[in-house]
Order: structure tokens, then C-alpha cells, then sequence
RNA sequence: GCAGGGGUGGCGGAGCUUGGUCAAACGCGGCAGACUCAAGAUCUGUUGGCCAUAGGCCUGCGUGAGUUCAAAUCUCUCCCCCUGCACCA
């Protein structure tokens, strides 16, 4: 048994007392390491540690690589989730408090987390100490908090020259908006934390007769303007004729409408009217001057989009629906015809319904055709004619092609763009947003609204020349895994204005509006580089860490002297500076999950080409999978939160690592499941078991199965080398960790006892396994007799002189050998109840490599008989058989390595090891001696077997 | 809807870049045996399906097509799943 707990704080302390980790400017090339550092509104579960741990394994690979490698780790407070976090405990929120008991917080720290900056202090104390015992290598002296004020000053310069360079721009923006708070909501201000999801929508304008007024509908759709045939109004809803913008017309819509749009446009209500007065109301359609009339419709809702809708029965289901229960109660005084605008395949992504086959009665009119497929009609439940809606919707815009006047053959969203665009142009319709969830309630109870602001600060990433550029150093960027490049590609082309600015949350002021807090995203794109002098300027005032002074230090302006004189700034200190950063922000690595590709990571890269010059710039950026728990995602809700301390404590911080970390390459999630780490602590184990027990072995002369277990070995750190240099790290501990146990076992069984051999083979595991699980790691080499860390020893090099590809074919054929013949016996022992006696193995002669080995090179069945033809023994019409044989499988034919002697003392040395699995005598014979029947089938690399029965 | 990723045994997942040597490394689970009074742990063997029975054959990588002497791998089609979509960490 290995006691995780025991070695985990002896060498944590070792570590820590040497101060491994500290790292200095010196004269080895640097490597820096960070990770997206955490917030401080939740304890680590296990599948943080992912991320924190691959970066880990990559600093502590990059240390015995000959790297000064540098792992410094900050914590995140900036923004509202801890203010949100303080204001819900005051509240007394069931829901949070139940969730930090899952994470044993004990109940009076919960009563102090009232405080915005107790609960900051608490977790930071909390995930330190998680890190910690994870044994991750970091560098704690430069350890920092977003909302320190030293690096407040360092964040102020930085917007600073965004600023100069013109990446800052002020504008309208729509928001989430409680109209009770009158503050902006995200995700953490609402009610079961769901996001405000904003959507943009177009609100036609229908002329209505006789007056000079509109109906305003709001539609997703405008491309089937040319098919309205109606406007639908709730009867009981309230309405009201408004202006909107001052433009002196008036604006028909609900008043409850009225009363969410007046936070996106100067809406002023200006009178109510009846929905019974709506009613009486005929309108023109703006497209094809169609007389409408305004009739009921029971779906109308007088909160959503503007409460009037414009009806289109040929590819609405609801629309048609409710024009037909109108025809049933005959309220319907006129004759209303669907009219189709687009053609569409009906029921093509059903998969019970095959291309072409789907026959509604009807196929002039859509909307009904969808409801016949689904067994459904006009009467049906909301929700049934909600899914027609969702499948028509789909489906015509997929495949559906425009028959429409003027926009023939084209495809839907085609047509709606064009449709939009002219109905704007032309004035005939408004531009404005709504809340596609709705309704979102606030956790103040009110519902959220989109409110326009209008002095919104922004920075600009979709500034051209700044795009350029990010677009072009990407292709210069290495990113792991590399299939992420697509979606960060995207990204970088996608990201645009990015509000800046917010009116509440912790964090720096915004210097161009003082009144504003930088949002919490944005002061985070290159605090990487702050840690290259954190620990640094910890003594120095902050009023002294002016501009001048980071223009020094991390752009190079100016000189020490006068930058000293003008901040106070000990001389020596600003040059101190200026080399640390200079010296450890060469050569970075930068990780995360995926999930922050399209944002963080892309501003990461965006902000840096706006600060650094060019060699500081991003290096390689690195995402991994989520951590899934016995199969699931760890949720609140499944209950299957693992917190990061209860699994070191259980399993011991190393076999989760191997687990969490070595347990999948990065793109894919990697599995916590308790058997596996289980599993994992069995081979820790077996490894600790062998070293204890190597003065039991010998250490005699080298055998072949030395020569093979060395061969493994370099065959294994080659392999793992290369594998750990892309950052595949369950490509390079398959064979690290589970081959090597399993080729101990080999060794072992196929009779190999030399101590110095296993030794070797060991001392290479242990060093290799360093990287992924330190503390087992240590523990180990020092049980090896060694005295130095073994975190600081150099990596194993493949060394090209162990590879022996012969021993290896030979050891894998005395494998095949014995499954082969297993096979065999196990046949004979079912048919004729016999068990085998003896075993004759019988190797191929000569001439047969000879004809192979021409085959082979030939690829002719001619030329090769003519190679062997008088060679000693042959036999040609045996030869000539084989050879056609090979011919049927010209391609896959390769030259044999070994000659009939190696090869009959391969077989020969493996006979016990063949013998024992077999638990039958083995006998090897060569081909020309043999007396048995089946020697001519025997092939080079391929001995013919005999079995002698009992 | 848009964007990105994916679909391979009972399960997690390799293999796809560079077509053949390869279907399934490695792990989990299952089965059989050893050890044990027994259980658990451990060790050994086995494990896609089917038909065979001297070391073999057939069939299989979401669907359908195509290119090729040859396709899990390349091209196209469709279906399905996951993730993100903005001021929010």
C-alpha cells in the first residue's frame, strides 16, 4: 500500500522548503505556464483540476526538458458574481447555501460571506490550498488578485493605449434591463440563472385605412410579407396608439408592448384603444396593397413582439388554425385564401416519413399539409401546433425555395434578408429587439426587459486593421489541440464590439468614464504578463506604478534612469522589472477549457498584438475536454459533484491526476470514475512493489529478454517523448503506465531476473511518470537510491543503440507461437479429449526467406523462382506453390530479418517461457531434420506447428 | 438559425492527417480458471457477431451514394448528438 496522504505533505514540504518552484531569471531558456486563473465564487470540484493540472504536467515536462520552467497562478474577483454571490446569502438563498455544504463549507463561514470581499478571501484560501495538494509546481510568491490596486494601475495602462490606438468606441447597445433596479441582468442577476437571450426582430408597418396611423407586427419572418392575408390581435388584451421617435404618425400595438419598447426608442403612449376598436381596423398590406382585416387570434400574446401579428395561414400553422376555429364558430364574415410563397418538400427530416412520400391532401397550403403529417389538425393543443411550427419553420428554411413575385428560386433566409433589407430601406418596417426566452425573471421578481443604451463604451475587435492582424499571427500561433484552430479562426472573425463598461462589480474603474467598472472579462487579457513582476512590486506604493513606469518595463519606452526619477521607483527595481519580463515572456503556453475559445482566449490573443511587440505575443494556447463523473456531466442538479479536496483525500492527489489528466488526450473529456482510479493505484503499486523487491534478483550477464526489455524501453520513451511534446498525454502514459506494467509482468514471466535491467527500466518509468504523478514519483526515486528531486532530474532520451528489432520480432513470435498453438490444443483437447504432450515447433528453411526476400523485392513470381532455383535444399515445386501464394498477396509480402539459425535460437531460448504457457513440452526443430508431416508449411517468421497428442 | 466539434464492440475511447500491413491499442465491464473456509482484493486466460474446426472464413466503423484494384480513412447526400452565440464568468 502506498500511503498518498504520507508522501503528499513530505514532499510538498521538500518542495517547498527547497523552493523547487521559484522560479529566477537565469541563464536557461524560460518556459511560462498559466492557466485561466480562477473564480473566487466556487470551490474546486475535480474537473477544475484538469485544466490547472495539464498545465502543471506541462511545467514540470518542460523543467526536466532543460527549461527554467514557470508556473504562476492569480485569482479572479472582478465583476458581479461575487456581489450577486453576497447579496444571495443576505437573502438567505436555499439553494446556494446548500451547495456550499456539498463542498463542506461550514455553516459559520457561510454566515460571514455576506461580504463581497470575505468571500473572496475565503476561496482564495480555499482553492490555494486545493492546489496545493494537487501538488501543483507553482510559483506562489507572484501570486495576485484581480482587484489588487497595483495591478488596477497596470490594467488603467493598458486601456490607455487601446485608447491611443483608437480601440475604444462608445455607441448603442441593447441590454437585459430590469425596469425595477434600472440596472443591466446577465445570467447572474436572474432567477434560476438564466441568460437573457437577446434577438433581433423586424416590425413591419400596415398602413391602416383611413387614418395615419400603423399596425406594427413584429415578425421573424418578413419573406412571407407577400403572403399575409390578415392581422391577428388578442381580444383581450389592452391597446394603445403611441409615437414612436417623434416621426408625428401614430403606432398601433399592445400596451404592454408599448411599455418594453419605450426602453429601446422614445415611445410616448398616446392614447388607449379597445381591442374591440382594433378589430373594425382594415390595414394594407405595404408590399402588395392587399386590403387586411384585423381579426382575433386565440395565440396572440400581448407581451411578445408588439401584440398585433401579421397572419400568414399558407406557412403558419397557428395562423391557419386560428382562422379555421374562426370558420367553425362563424365569426369568419369573409372568404380568407392561404397564399403560398415558397415551395417545400414536406417532411423530409422526418425520419419516418421517407423523401417524398409524406401525401397531405392539400399542398397548396403548407401549414395544414405539416399538421396532416403529424396526425394533427387545426383543433390540436398548443404545444402540437407549436412543434408543426418548429418543423415547417425548419424545413422551408432548409429546402425551401421562393415562388414569391420577385424573389422566385430563391432560398428562405435568401429572401428574408432581401425582404428586410428593402422593407427598411424603404421605411416600411423598424428594427427591434426582443427577449427570446421571455419571460426572464430578475431575482428581484420583475420581469428582464431589452433596454437600448446609448453611451456604451466598447472595445472594438472588429476593428480592421486589428482583426488583420490577429487573423494573420494566428496562423503563426500554436494551438493544441489543432483542430481548435477552426473554431478560433471563427472566433476571431466573429468577435466585434464588446461592451466594456458596466455600472456595477468589483474591479478597476474605467478611465475614460470613471462612473464605469472595466467588465470583468476584459481586464483579464494579459495579466499572464503582470506575473513576470507581481512578486516584484509587491513593497512598492501603488502611486508609484505610473504609465511611464509599464512603458518601460513591458514596451521598452523610455529609459530606467528618468523612469525611476519620475515614479519614485528604486532605479534598480524598474531594470529588475524590465528583465524579468523580458526574460520569461519569450516562450508561454496558455490553457483552458474550450468553452473560452470565443472569448477569453480570443481576446487574450487580441490585446496582446495591441500592448507587446511582436516577440511577446502568444506562443501556443492550449484547451482541454470537461472531466465527466462515472459517465456523467457533473451537474447541481445530478448531484454528482465531486469537490477537488474529497478526491485527493480519497484517492491521493496522484492517481486523480493520472486519471483526470493522463486519462484522455486533450480534445476529448476524460472519464472520473472510481474503478478507474482504482485501477491506477493497483499499478502505482506494482511499480513500488518491483523496486522494493529488486535485491531478490539477480545481476547476472544480459540474456535476450534484457536486450527486449531495454528495447521496449527505448521504444516507450521515444514514443512518450514525442507524444508529451504535442501535449498527448494519454498517447504518452498508455505506454508509460500501463505497457510498461504490462511488460514488467512479461519480463518476469518469460524468466528475466536481472536486476540491473529492471532497474534501468524502472528508474525510467518513475522519472517519466514525474511530470503527471509527482509525489508517487519522488517517493519512488528516492527508494531507488537516489538522492536528488526527481522534479528537477532530466527527462529519459531515447537512446537508438537499445532498439532491437530483432529480439523484439523474435519475442513477438514466440508470442504468436503460443496463441497459435493454444488454439491448436484447445481444438484436440475438445475433439479427441487428449491434452498436448509435446509441442514441435519447426522453423522455415533458408531458401524459403530467400524466395520470400525476392518476392518482396521482385514482385515477380518468375524472377523470384529463379532466385532460389539450385539454392541448398530447395524444393522447387514446393517453392513454386508458395510462391504463388504470396503472389495473391504481392502488396503486403516484406523481407524476413532474421536467418533460420536466429530464428531457431530465438524460439529455442523462449522454449520454457513457450513451454510453461503452454504446460506442455516444446520441442524446436529445424525444417530439413524435422520428421514431422507439417514441416513444409512452416514460413520464416511463421514456424510450422505439430502437435504431439499424449 | 448561425458557428465549431462529433457518430467506431456492453461502455469509455484509439485508428481518419499520409487509403492496403488494421478494425478495435489501452482502460472499464462480462465470462472462465487459480488463490481463499468464503467474500473481496489479486493473478492467469478469454471477450464484436456468425459459421467452421490444425493455426481459418464470412460479416461488421450513423444513412445512402460516389472515387479506387482496394474505403472506418477521400468526395458528396441525408439523419442524429454535443458545445457556444456576447457584455456573462
Amino acid at each position: 500500500m502506498i500511503d498518498y496522504k504520507e508522501i503528499e505533505a513530505k514532499w510538498q514540504k521538500a518542495w517547498e522548503d527547497a523552493r523547487v518552484f521559484e522560479g529566477e531569471v537565469s541563464e536557461k531558456p524560460s518556459y511560462m505556464v498559466t492557466a485561466a486563473w480562477p473564480y473566487v465564487n466556487t470551490p474546486l470540484h475535480i474537473g477544475h483540476l484538469r485544466t490547472f493540472g495539464t498545465a502543471d504536467v506541462l511545467a514540470r515536462y518542460k523543467r526536466m526538458r532543460g527549461f527554467n520552467a514557470l508556473y504562476p497562478m492569480g485569482f479572479h474577483a472582478t465583476g458581479t458574481p461575487v456581489l450577486a454571490f453576497a447579496k444571495r446569502i443576505k437573502n438567505g438563498d436555499k439553494e446556494i447555501v446548500e451547495e456550499l455544504k456539498t463542498f463542506h463549507v461550514p455553516e459559520q463561514e457561510i454566515a460571514k460571506m455576506t461580504d463581497p470581499v470575505y468571500i473572496a478571501s475565503y476561496f482564495i484560501k480555499e482553492t490555494g490550498n486545493v492546489f496545493m495538494r494537487a501538488g501543483f509546481s507553482i510559483d506562489w510568491r507572484r501570486q495576485f488578485v484581480s482587484t489588487d490596486p497595483f495591478f488596477s494601475k497596470f490594467v488603467e495602462w493598458q486601456f490607455g493605449i487601446l485608447n491611443s490606438k483608437g480601440y475604444l468606441t462608445k455607441g448603442k447597445h441593447p441590454v437585459g434591463w430590469c425596469p425595477n433596479e434600472n440596472n443591466a441582468v446577465g445570467m447572474h442577476d436572474t432567477q434560476h440563472d438564466v441568460e437573457p437571450e437577446i434577438e433581433q426582430e423586424v416590425a413591419v408597418k400596415f398602413k391602416v385605412d383611413g387614418e395615419d396611423a400603423y399596425m406594427l407586427c413584429a415578425t421573424y419572418r418578413p419573406e412571407t410579407i407577400s403572403g399575409v392575408t390578415n392581422l391577428f390581435v388578442n381580444e383581450k388584451e389592452k391597446y394603445v396608439a403611441c409615437n414612436i421617435g417623434g416621426d408625428g404618425k401614430r403606432y398601433y400595438m399592445s400596451k404592454a408592448s408599448a411599455g418594453v419598447l419605450k426602453f429601446q426608442a422614445d415611445v410616448a403612449v398616446l392614447e388607449e384603444v379597445d381591442a374591440q376598436k382594433m378589430l373594425e381596423k382594415t390595414c394594407a398590406n405595404p408590399v402588395t396593397g392587399a386590403k387586411l382585416p384585423v381579426l382575433p387570434g386565440f395565440f396572440v400574446k400581448g407581451d411578445l413582439g408588439t401584440g398585433v401579428v401579421m397572419s400568414v395561414p399558407a406557412h403558419a400553422p397557428f395562423d391557419y388554425a386560428a382562422l379555421e376555429r374562426l370558420r367553425k364558430e362563424g365569426r369568419l364574415t369573409q372568404e380568407i385564401k392561404p397564399i403560398k410563397v415558397l415551395d417545400v418538400e414536406i417532411g423530409r427530416s422526418l425520419s419516418d416519413v421517407k423523401a417524398g412520400e409524406a401525401k397531405p391532401s392539400q399542398m397548396d397550403v403548407p401549414a395544414f399539409a405539416y399538421l396532416e403529417i403529424l396526425h394533427a389538425n387545426p383543433d390540436a393543443i398548443d404545444d402540437m401546433l407549436e412543434f408543426a411550427t418548429k418543423l415547417e419553420y425548419r424545413e422551408e428554411s432548409h429546402w425551401g425555395k421562393m415562388i414569391a413575385k420577385g424573389y422566385e428560386g430563391m432560398s428562405e433566409p435568401e429572401a428574408r434578408e432581401k425582404v428586410k433589407g428593402e422593407l427598411l430601406a424603404k421605411g416600411d418596417a423598424i428594427e427591434l429587439y426582443v427577449l427570446q426566452n421571455a419571460p426572464v425573471l430578475c431575482r428581484c421578481g420583475y420581469a428582464v426587459v431589452v433596454k437600448i443604451v446609448d453611451d456604451q463604451w466598447f472595445i472594438n475587435y472588429g476593428n480592421e486593421k486589428w482583426k488583420e492582424e490577429t487573423k494573420s499571427y494566428m496562423k503563426e500561433m500554436r494551438l493544441l489541440p489543432d483542430k481548435t484552430r477552426n473554431a478560433f479562426d471563427a472566433a476571431v472573425d466573429w468577435i466585434d464590439l464588446r461592451a466594456v463598461a458596466r455600472a456595477q462589480g468589483l474591479g478597476t474603474r474605467f478611465p475614460l468614464d470613471n462612473t464605469k467598472i472595466i467588465e470583468s472579462l476584459s481586464d483579464s487579457t494579459i495579466y499572464m504578463s503582470f506575473y513576470t513582476v507581481s512578486h516584484l512590486l509587491k513593497g512598492v506604493a501603488t502611486e508609484k506604478l505610473k504609465p511611464e513606469f509599464f512603458e518601460f518595463v513591458f514596451r521598452g519606452a523610455g529609459d530606467a534612469e528618468k523612469v525611476a526619477a519620475s515614479t519614485g521607483i528604486d532605479y534598480a527595481l524598474v531594470k529588475r522589472c524590465k528583465e524579468a519580463f523580458e526574460y520569461w515572456y519569450r516562450d508561454t503556453s496558455r490553457h483552458s477549457a474550450p468553452d473560452l475559445i470565443y472569448n477569453h482566449l480570443t481576446m487574450y490573443v487580441y490585446n496582446h498584438i495591441a500592448v507587446f511587440d511582436k516577440r511577446y505575443w502568444p506562443k501556443q494556447i492550449v484547451t482541454n475536454g470537461f472531466v465527466l463523473s462515472e459517465g456523467e456531466k457533473m451537474s447541481k442538479s445530478l448531484g454528482n459533484i465531486v469537490p477537488a479536496i474529497d478526491g485527493i483525500e480519497k484517492y491521493g492527489a496522484d492517481p486523480l491526476r493520472i486519471n483526470e489528466i493522463a486519462g484522455s488526450d486533450l480534445p476529448s473529456d476524460s472519464e472520473f470514475s472510481d474503478k478507474a482510479v482504482r485501477g491506477i493505484q493497483e499499478r502505482l503499486e506494482y511499480l513500488q512493489n518491483t523496486i522494493a523487491d529488486l535485491d531478490k534478483l539477480e545481476s547476472g550477464e544480459m540474456k535476450r529478454i534484457d536486450y527486449w526489455l531495454y528495447s521496449k524501453l527505448n521504444d516507450k520513451v521515444d514514443y512518450a517523448t514525442k507524444a508529451m511534446d504535442a501535449l498527448e498525454l494519454r498517447s504518452a502514459y498508455i505506454p508509460i503506465f500501463y505497457d510498461s506494467v504490462l511488460e514488467l509482468r512479461r519480463y518476469i514471466a518469460r524468466g528475466g531476473n536481472n536486476g540491473i535491467a529492471v532497474r534501468d527500466f524502472v528508474s525510467a518509468i518513475v522519472l517519466m511518470l514525474q511530470p503527471v504523478a509527482p509525489h508517487v514519483s519522488e517517493e519512488l526515486w528516492h527508494m531507488l537510491g537516489n538522492e536528488n528531486f526527481a522534479s528537477l532530474e532530466k527527462w529519459p532520451v531515447a537512446n537508438e543503440e537499445m532498439s532491437n528489432a530483432k529480439v523484439e520480432a523474435e519475442e513477438a513470435l514466440a508470442d504468436s507461437v503460443v496463441d497459435d498453438a493454444k488454439q491448436v490444443i484447445a481444438l484436440m483437447q475438445k475433439k479427441m479429449g487428449k491434452k498436448a504432450k509435446r509441442l514441435h515447433v519447426i522453423v522455415a528453411s533458408d531458401w524459403k526467406r530467400a524466395l520470400v526476400n525476392a518476392m518482396a523485392k521482385e514482385k515477380n513470381v518468375g524472377r523470384a523462382l529463379d532466385a532460389v532455383k539450385g539454392a541448398q535444399g530447395v524444393n522447387q515445386e514446393l517453392a513454386a506453390k508458395i510462391a504463388g501464394t504470396l503472389a495473391k498477396r504481392m502488396n503486403e509480402v516484406r523481407e524476413t530479418g532474421s536467418t533460420q539459425l536466429e530464428e531457431f535460437d530465438g524460439v529455442e531460448e523462449a522454449a520454457p517461457y513457450i513451454a510453461k504457457q503452454l504446460d506442455c513440452d516444446v520441442a524446436v526443430e529445424m525444417e530439413e531434420k524435422s520428421k514431422s508431416q507439417r514441416a513444409g508449411r512452416s514460413m520464416p517468421m511463421k514456424p510450422s506447428l505439430d502437435v504431439e497428442l499424449e
